[in-house]
DNA sequence: GCTTTTACATACTTATTTGTATGTAAAGTA
DNA sequence: TACTTTACATACAAATAAGTATGTAAAAGC
């Protein structure tokens, strides 16, 4: 496996390029709560606790960047914007289920509740 | 899902904690290069590419904190040192695989080679 | 006419992660 | 006797990620 690189940065293997389009403490945690179906984005900072203004609409850009979710803008004032995955994105989550999986497992492991 | 500690840090959810065990650039290689047995020091340095001492030392140093591997010692002299999945890091393999197999599928998707 | 709402956007600071350079002990090798 | 090998260890710097504070437009509500 060689190097490769991929939006300008240089990766050397597969899990580094993964760990590009989810890693990271809150591409996850968005990625789900778009699974359900379309969210505006106010919705989204209700929803993901503890995030930030900054954090979400600079993961938002990314993760579209990336293919792995759509915007899609009402053109109403106040402004409605919604998000939801696409089908990479979609295609996502069912890895961030077992990531999230491992996690509680460990939780359990390690007597943590 | 409320918030939990593990050895000093706070999380907020499972995923967070996942990641702290098989997170940052050099755990997922590290552990994916003991799959098959005990490898010695020197040996881990020589299969994973690019990583440098002071990587390989700490991350070595986090794993076996957390229970994903053992260290075991000869004494000999130069010494020799092994490095061995414990069950915990044994079950963390097919996660890995599975990420490393998502970044597969986005370099075909992405069309890197 | 002043405040609120919505979905950002930017400047700046802080925290975390990664990398570089260098050092160590103690026996074996030239 | 000087150099190499092994498995670390530490100080320090650079890079990356995350968080804080503040601002914007434009219409609707009070």
């Amino acid at each position: 496996m060689a190097n490769f690189t991929y939006q300008g940065r240089l990766y050397y293997n597969p899990i580094e390029l993964t760990m590009a389009f989810i890693g990271g403490t809150w591409k996850m945690p968005i990625l789900l709560a778009l699974r359900k179906g379309a969210v505006r984005y106010g919705d989204l900072r209700k929803t993901i606790p503890h995030i930030n203004d900054k954090m979400l609409y600079s993961q938002l850009r990314d993760l579209e960047k990336k293919g792995m979710i759509q915007r899609k803008v009402y053109q109403t004032k106040p402004p409605r914007v919604d998000y939801m995955l696409t089908e990479l994105g979609k295609k996502s989550i069912k890895l961030i289920d077992k990531i999230n999986n491992f996690g509680e497992y460990l939780m359990e492991v390690e007597g943590i509740e």
